[in-house]
DNA sequence: AAATTGTTGAGAAACTCGGTAGACTTTACA
DNA sequence: TGTAAAGTCTACCGAGTTTCTCAACAATTT
């Protein structure tokens, strides 16, 4: 019952780029540092990211990633679902036939009824809600805007 | 966002054994066949549940293991969090101190929602409502009663 | 038989590395 | 002065490498 990392980095990135919403692209280099996740790591879930619509990204001088769609449209079940796949805690909520066992599972429906409630949570919390809360925690140092 | 084939499996288990409550002990083979588990890897998670006071076993022949409590007061949380350990679904919202990321990681807050509702959720569903439901499902063969 | 312990194989997760391609800037030469 | 080459910056891509866990098996003991 556990989100990998790829889960937890990429709402981070998301996160830095929507302190910067408007304000032009920022480079890979940049986000990573600020959100201390390995940048060599990070370009792939960039890559992933930008592939799902979440990001456009310009190269050369003065390029970078930024968010394509305003923050408060980007919930968080949406990220996490582009960087690991389905929510469901068993294969057989997604998938009926992928049961293990023959003659129908009795836990599916609890199941299902766990990934229902993730999404719900998940859907309630948008990428501006933890720029938002992020702003708060940083009293010392790290200032976004001035 | 996966939980491992340790609480499938589990689960599973107990649910054989509470078909047969108070009918004497039931051997691991036969768990094993009804359930559709590897035996050699059903006998480790049988011992887990029996050092976390699900079951007790009976050495030699005529040996088995039984469930001690009604399967009404085994909840599906206890069994899941005895064999994969926490429900949180990252690691920082049991210990605050494993945050990877200095200065407190906005995203605590969502995934301990996560984790409560899951824990929720799973508290609600005994091994004997799993088992009942089992039952219904069993019109064609395998029948536990007769 | 069950209990205990150890081993192993497969696969995934989490990075790492090296090179490629595009974009902008600077310099150089016509 | 305008164009072109070179150089630098940054994203992009694919292929390793390492580490870990899951899942299963086997041998030995009680």
């Amino acid at each position: 019952m556990k989100v990998s990392t790829k889960g937890d980095y990429g709402v981070r990135a998301l996160v830095e780029l929507a302190h910067r919403y408007g304000q032009g692209p920022t480079q890979s280099a940049e986000i990573a540092s600020r959100q201390e996740i390995p940048e060599p790591y990070l370009d792939q879930l960039l890559t992933t990211l930008r592939r799902a619509g979440f990001i456009r990204s310009v190269r050369g001088p003065q390029g970078g990633h930024a968010l394509i769609q305003e923050p408060h449209e980007v919930k968080m079940n949406e990220v996490i679902v582009a960087l690991e796949g389905s929510l469901a805690p068993i294969a057989c909520v997604d998938d009926p036939d992928a049961c293990t066992k023959e003659g129908g599972c009795v836990q599916r429906e609890v199941w299902e009824r766990v990934r229902d409630a993730t999404e719900e949570i998940l859907k309630s919390v948008s990428i501006a809600d933890l720029a938002e809360k992020e702003r708060q925690y940083s009293h010392n140092g790290g200032r976004y805007y001035i």
